[in-house]
DNA sequence: GCCTTTTGACTAACTGGTTAGTAAGTACTG
DNA sequence: CAGTACTTACTAACCAGTTAGTCAAAAGGC
């Protein structure tokens, strides 16, 4: 299409990925979606596992762009934004297809040593920037600073991946988050003047 | 082995699929880890697809059996021991397999109507169980009546997920989760003499 | 002898990857 | 500028390997 056909193919791998799930993914897929011929693909990429690596630095740089597109006046602002991109975003059923395919991905991850590096730093991004966000509130004196940002930073990040595979596997819609986390928020990440502390 | 083929299948089933995985998942390695023959596999289950949903039923039952095996004196160390077998057993390697297994089945979950259907009782399972618990607990007026059993038990489930996938894809222990998770049962859940909140 | 269980041999479908070859554009050379 | 060499992009045809599922025949129990 736009006289590059690395990236054109890449597009074309990003459709196929959402139509076919990545078990069923071949290239041929990618090739019907592509409108190039199988051999092209290999022409481009060589193997089918390379082509899927340079993939995933291409989904790479769109995972941490729209991480960084979070933004807040506040830190705890910033903080909701992100969960919104992360969490709520995510229902419609065109990005599902893709939601699935990438849990697909995360467990052929203890197969291919190639994928589950690549994985970690999509994981580490996601952590150090919450991290980063709660030092800022602690800095700010928005947040509480008896919180550990590590530790806590950690904690998000596993409810949020443990909602998108809830989302993928039994349908569970990430809406249900929304009380508890910002229950959780509230009580334990905000510098509460000691007033009052409404749990779930 | 048991003079009861089916069966016998079903632990080979198990066998295979930490062996090998569920996306390499043959019937070959099936009947390899039974010492049987292809065929035999195919006269005893048909399809493969009805062989597999056979097979989750057999693990919903030791799923709940090991779910039901938790226990404790009282609601508190009834949820500390359940959360006990769900995160910090499954560490040894020997079950890592398993999970990785699991994560790649759920995974497949959208795309198979039956899958996900017995997915979604797992699932059930354990956040009804939980609700159990806390209400339990409620009752007993150790823990705090002002949460609402099914969003916490929903939340918990949420985060268990999240530490499995977690562990999973990128290597994340379960136990980063100890700290922060004993946090929020002591802040949350429990009825606290207001006395003092510890956060992470 | 009959009914269940088991098996080896086979097939149809599909997949990743290779190869020989085409077409079009670019660079170099005299 | 004409001719040649080289490169990029692409393709149809093909290959070797794998897999779920079939089937007729053999084995085993009662």
């Amino acid at each position: 299409m736009e006289d590059n056909p690395m990236a054109d193919i890449l597009e074309a791998t990003h459709r196929a990925l959402c139509r076919h799930g990545y078990a069923d993914l071949t290239i041929q897929d990618i090739a019907a979606e592509s409108a190039k011929s199988k051999a092209t693909i290999h022409y481009h990429y060589g193997t089918k596992e390379a082509l899927f690596s340079a993939f995933l630095d291409y989904l790479y740089d769109q995972y941490t762009a729209q991480i960084d597109a979070a933004s807040g006046e506040t830190p705890l602002k910033h903080l909701h934004s992100l969960l919104d991109i992360l969490l709520w975003n995510p229902t419609e059923p065109a990005k599902q297809a893709f939601q699935t395919a990438i849990l697909e991905v995360k467990a052929q991850a203890p197969y291919d040593d190639s994928v589950q590096e690549q994985l970690i730093e999509f994981d580490a991004y996601l952590s150090d920037r919450l991290q980063a966000i709660i030092e800022a509130g602690i800095q700010a004196r928005e947040f509480n600073d008896e919180v550990d940002p590590s530790t806590a930073a950690d904690f998000l990040t596993t409810i949020i991946k443990g909602a998108h595979t809830r989302q993928v596997t039994v349908n569970h819609p990430p809406e249900h988050l929304s009380v508890p986390m910002t229950d959780y928020i509230q009580t334990y990440l905000l510098a509460n003047d000691p007033a009052e502390a409404p749990p779930a």
